[in-house]
DNA sequence: CACCGGTGGTGAATCGATTCAAGCCCGGGT
DNA sequence: ACCCGGGCTTGAATCGATTCACCACCGGTG
């Protein structure tokens, strides 16, 4: 017995070809009712399923869209991939979510795997800052946009957020609360996203009258919960203390947080926390959390519907966008003293 | 120009037939050593990747495991997934990770998917407690292994924790601080992990001589922050009001901690809270959270080991297999009175 | 009656990699 | 001189669905 059945076993049941059968799942209409009905009762009955891989083969790619982000342990990337999902189903294709972790090693490999896939596209948060992975991937002539990150070169579509005006925004808002001296948790520097809100971080500095040596870096080679603990750490240890701190994400926020809160440092009277993402946790944290909020669903979508433009136009008549989205900033307890 | 190089491009370039290109690749050792550096030369050279569909086509099935878990926004199922991606990784394989969102519908569809996929495997948990999407799954003869979940039939292999343990370890533990009524905030009935927590609560109750009135149940339609926010509200209506609360998991918890917080009710001094799963953010709350430790990486990667056994099991010598671990509670501020 | 258009169905070619029986070449044994 | 065996390569068959040129049939028309 055939372990699974395929279409020239359902057309031999039915007694019709097996172009009939194909016609019957995939153009209804062209086959008269009682063909159809007697086909379809066949395959119900064997259980017939239609193999991907032989219509893939056939046509060329296949009808699964590729989302490579950085961590999904940080909820923001999970709700980029909310709302990626949701466009690529709305349009009858899987998504396949990888994590890089951010080494460019793994992006590669990624990358390698996709190729041999021959997903319809890709959406990526790049974590090689140097783009060398993805001008090699281009060769393959298979469609990519950025996610959360401008494009570098005009040969692609991306979706990002202006992490200038959302650091400008933080460290604005700890400005005028009246700091004078500011900490920067980040990664280390090769992320487009970090650099650039450093910048803003700068620049709101500046029109304020105070120069970069008012930005006190405190670097960390990952971005989560632990690396933030291991910052927190870092802060308590600097003479003179700065008497707030933005980070580069939720995730070192709540863990600066948490160190502070051990060693009995009060937020935010003591240090100002400012956080960048908003994910759900940010509100719920042991003092909630001032966060620049990104519209992290809306950019998967949109992410997703330019991959879907691209990889539907036959003529070659795409037009690359790069479409740009405003972060906002939450203010909540962390960062505005108790009256 | 052809769009993009195949096994024929490369034979032809290289001089050599296709049987060979497919040597060089998935046997270099039987290729002469000149003749596979020509050929890796031209393989380089026109930047050929081999093509997954054709190889599935060929091999019956694919190079890819399916996850299908209730909901990615949950940090305890990212766990999981990372724990599966490790393990398919080690072995060369992809995951391919899906939510149900809790929908019987939902998943179906995709189990539908998978099978269209030809998977080589399937680790789910499954959101339709009658077993019908998986029974009717299983006549495609893809195996499929449980996560989370005991098995209900033997047809299969399953990696589960001992819930009944975790909700007795849970109300244990408010009993003895002198609690006499606990409030369970779960989801609706259907999760088998939702009953066996309330059913090990029961026994803790019963242990300690209390009938199971003293359980008071705040169903909730959905598993995540707001679902809690709406649970707490419902909380604190109640007449009279339990004195702490067990809640299925810890996105729950955190959003009655929320809800409990913004009403002024104090924790734990007015209302003990024990959550489920010790989510990286539970010890990050506002007030640090009581919680049952599950090992979620190790069971994302024990089943993704167990459907690696039964998918490479040729000779139909499989066992079916079901590991059951054992949770901890983790003991933190939001369950002890201050002293 | 010959011709025409349209409908419903056929079956062979095709996609790209794998696999395997068969062939070739060369050195060594008899 | 002949045969054997091993190393290396070939080329055709195969996987399953799609696609398309082609055919059979039927009612209507000139």
């Amino acid at each position: 017995m055939a372990r699974v059945a395929g279409i020239k076993d359902v057309a031999r049941q039915a007694g019709v070809s097996v172009g009939t059968v194909s016609n019957v799942i995939n153009r209804p209409e062209a086959v008269l009712p009682e063909t159809r009905a007697r086909v379809l009762a066949v395959i119900e009955e064997l259980g017939y399923v239609r193999s991907e891989s032989a219509r893939q083969l056939r046509a060329g790619r296949s009808r699964i869209m590729a989302l490579l982000v950085l961590d999904m342990g940080n909820p923001f990337f999970v709700d980029v991939a909310r709302g990626a999902e949701r466009a690529a189903r709305a349009a009858g294709l899987g998504v396949m979510v990888c994590n890089s972790g951010q080494s460019p090693a793994e992006e590669a490999e990624y990358l390698g795997l996709f190729a041999e896939q021959r997903v319809c596209g890709v959406l990526v948060t790049p974590a090689d800052a140097t783009g060398r992975n993805l001008e090699a991937f281009s060769r393959h002539h298979i469609p990519f946009v950025l996610v959360d990150r401008v494009p570098s070169s005009p040969g692609h579509c991306a979706v990002s957020v202006d992490d200038v005006r959302g650091g400008s925004l933080a460290v604005s808002h700890l400005l005028s609360a009246g700091h004078r001296s500011v900490a920067y948790v980040s990664g280390l520097g090769d992320l487009h996203q970090i650099r650039d809100r450093r910048e803003g971080a700068l620049s709101a500095l500046d029109r304020a009258g105070l120069g970069p040596e008012a930005l006190v870096e405190i670097p960390s080679d990952r971005l989560d919960v632990a690396a933030g603990r291991d910052a927190g750490a870092r802060l308590l240890g600097l003479v003179p203390r700065p008497t707030a701190v933005f980070c580069a994400n939720d995730l070192l926020a709540l863990g600066v947080l948490q160190s502070l809160y051990a060693a009995g440092v009060r937020v935010p009277q003591d240090i100002a926390i400012v956080g960048y993402d908003d994910i759900e946790f940010a509100a719920a944290a042991a003092v909630p959390l001032t966060s620049v909020r990104q519209p992290a669903v809306v950019m998967g979508r949109m992410a997703a519907e330019l991959l879907l433009q691209e990889a539907d136009d036959e003529d070659g008549t795409h037009e690359h966008r790069s479409v740009v989205l405003q972060p906002e900033l939450v203010v909540r307890a962390s960062s505005t003293t108790p009256h």
